[in-house]
DNA sequence: CGAACTTCTGCGTTTTTGTGCAGGAATTTC
DNA sequence: GAAATTCCTGCACAAAAACGCAGAAGTTCG
C-alpha cells in the first residue's frame, strides 16, 4: 500500500468517525504503530487532522463557536477574574452562575489547574471545556434562550445536591441595605439554591453595580462572604460592606 | 512497444484502478523500472497523473479522499436533515445525539416549527438555541471534553424518565450483522438509553458509513425503526436493511 | 544507402525515501 | 505514585528514485 493512499485512507476514517485510534488503525492496514504515528503527524502538519495523544480527531469536529468579545468593561473584568482565581486551588469544587464576568474569569483560568466546575450556564461551560485540566459539570434543564442557562426545578434541586466548596456570582446589583437584588425570576432562584449549597459564596461585581437595586431579592449581605471588585480593598466606596461583615478583595 | 503506446496503457490503467505501482507495470510491460519511472515522470509533469513514490495516483483518488474544506460530506448531510425534519411536526418531543449530522438537522430546523428538543450535546444545543419557537431541554452530566458530550449515569437516569415521541441518533457505523456500533463507550450508553426512552428510533447516517463496524455495540437493527441516508430509498446497498425490517428513506 | 545525430532504453551507482525496531522519555490512567 | 501506553530519537535495512553512461533504435540529411 501507498503511503498516498494510506493516509488517504487515514483521513478518511477521522472524517467519517471523528476519531481514529492508531492501534486500530495500524491493525487495519497493517503496518507499525510507528508508521501511522508518522502519517498522523504529517495529516496534522498539512492540517488536516489534529492529532492527540493515542489517535486523531478531525478538525471540524472540534470547532466549537466563540461567543464575541467586545464585553462592556472587559479590563475591570479581567481584574477582578485575577482576584477571583486567586481564591480557587487544585481539587476544588467551583460552583458558579453566568454573565460575562464569571466568563472572564473562565477564561483567565491557569492552565496548570486541577478542579472541578459546575454551572448551568451555557457559555461559562463553553469556556470551561476549552480548559485542559478541569473537570466540567453542566447542571442540565430547561434552557433559558435569553440568560442561556437552565433553569427549572430539576436544576435547582440536582443544585441543592451538591456541597461546593466555593461559589462565584455574578452579581448584578449589590446594595448595603437590599443585598444582591437581580431582575430575572428564574436566575434568582437558582443562585439562591447555589449559595444554600456552597461553604463560601463570593460576589464578582464591578464597582458601578455597588449600591445599586434590582427589582428581585437573591440575597442578603451576611449570606454572602466575599465581593470581589476592580477597586482596591480599602477604596471608600467598599467600607460600608467591610463594616456589615463582608470580606472584600 | 512503442513510448506512446506504453503511456496510453499506463494512463488507462491509472484510470481504471486509480493508482499504479511501478514494480507491477514494469512487468507487465516488460520493460525496467527506469522506464516506468520516466513515463510516470512525463504523464505526471503533464498533469494526466500524480506521480507519488512506488507508483502514481489518479486525479479522481483525490477528488474521493481528500474533499473541500467544511464539515466533511456537507451536502449528503443537508439531504439528510431535510428528510429527517419531515418527520417532526408540532408539540413533538425530540431526543437528539450529537455528531455532525444533528448539527446540520438543528440548523435547518424550519423556523415555525413548535417543539421541544432534549440533548446532551452541546454543539446541538447551541444550534437549538438559535431558534425562535424551540424549546430546549439540556440534559445535565458531567462533560465529556472529546465528544463535547454529557456523559454519566445522571444524565442516563434523566434520559430513562423520558419517553420521547422521536429520537435521532448520529450514527458512526451500521452494519447488517452487528447493528448500529460506536467508538466511545460513554455515548454509547447514551444512545442505548436515548432508543429505550422513545417510540420512534431514527438513525441518520451518510452512505459511506453503512456496512462499517465500530468496535462497540449500541444496538441491533431490530431496535431501529428507520435509516435515513443520502441515498433514494431504492438504492441497492438500501435493501439488505429493508428486508431486515428497518424502513429507510 | 549510410554517416551523423537524436531519442530511447537498460545498467550500475549513489541518494533519497519509507518502514520497522529498540531504547528511553513523556504521558495517561488507575 | 506506579503501571501501562504512547511518543520520540536514532539506527538499520530495503525499496525506489536520481544520475550518468553506453549501447540500441530511429531520424535526418547528403
Amino acid at each position: 500500500m501507498l503511503k498516498k493512499e494510506r493516509q488517504a485512507f487515514i483521513l478518511h476514517q477521522v472524517n467519517l468517525h471523528n476519531k481514529v485510534l492508531s492501534s486500530t488503525l495500524c491493525t487495519e492496514i497493517n503496518v507499525s504503530e510507528d508508521t501511522i504515528r508518522r502519517d498522523l503527524q504529517e495529516l496534522s502538519e498539512e492540517g488536516k487532522v489534529i492529532k492527540v495523544h493515542g489517535g486523531a480527531l478531525s478538525h471540524s469536529f472540534n470547532q466549537v463557536y466563540f461567543p464575541a468579545a467586545g464585553v462592556y468593561s472587559q479590563n475591570q473584568k479581567k481584574i477582578i477574574a485575577q482576584k477571583a482565581i486567586g481564591l480557587i486551588s487544585n481539587g476544588m469544587f467551583v460552583l458558579t452562575s453566568g454573565g460575562t464576568t464569571i466568563i472572564e474569569m473562565a477564561r483567565s483560568l491557569p492552565p496548570q489547574l486541577k478542579a472541578t466546575f459546575i454551572s448551568g450556564s451555557i457559555p461559562a461551560i463553553l469556556e470551561y471545556m476549552q480548559h485542559p485540566n478541569i473537570e466540567v459539570i453542566l447542571i442540565g434543564d430547561k434552557i433559558s434562550k435569553n440568560s442561556k442557562i437552565t433553569v427549572g426545578s430539576e436544576a435547582i434541586s440536582k443544585i441543592k445536591q451538591l456541597k461546593a466548596d466555593i461559589c462565584f456570582l455574578g452579581t448584578n446589583a449589590i446594595d448595603l441595605e437590599h443585598g444582591i437584588t437581580d431582575n430575572d425570576w428564574e436566575v434568582v432562584q437558582l443562585k439562591r439554591a447555589m449559595i444554600e449549597s456552597s461553604k463560601m459564596v463570593v460576589c464578582l461585581s464591578i464597582a458601578e453595580k455597588i449600591n445599586s437595586v434590582q427589582p428581585i431579592r437573591v440575597c442578603g449581605l451576611d449570606e454572602i462572604d466575599m465581593l470581589i471588585t476592580e477597586l482596591p480593598a480599602d477604596d471608600p466606596v467598599l467600607k460600608p460592606y467591610i463594616n456589615a461583615g463582608v470580606k472584600v478583595a
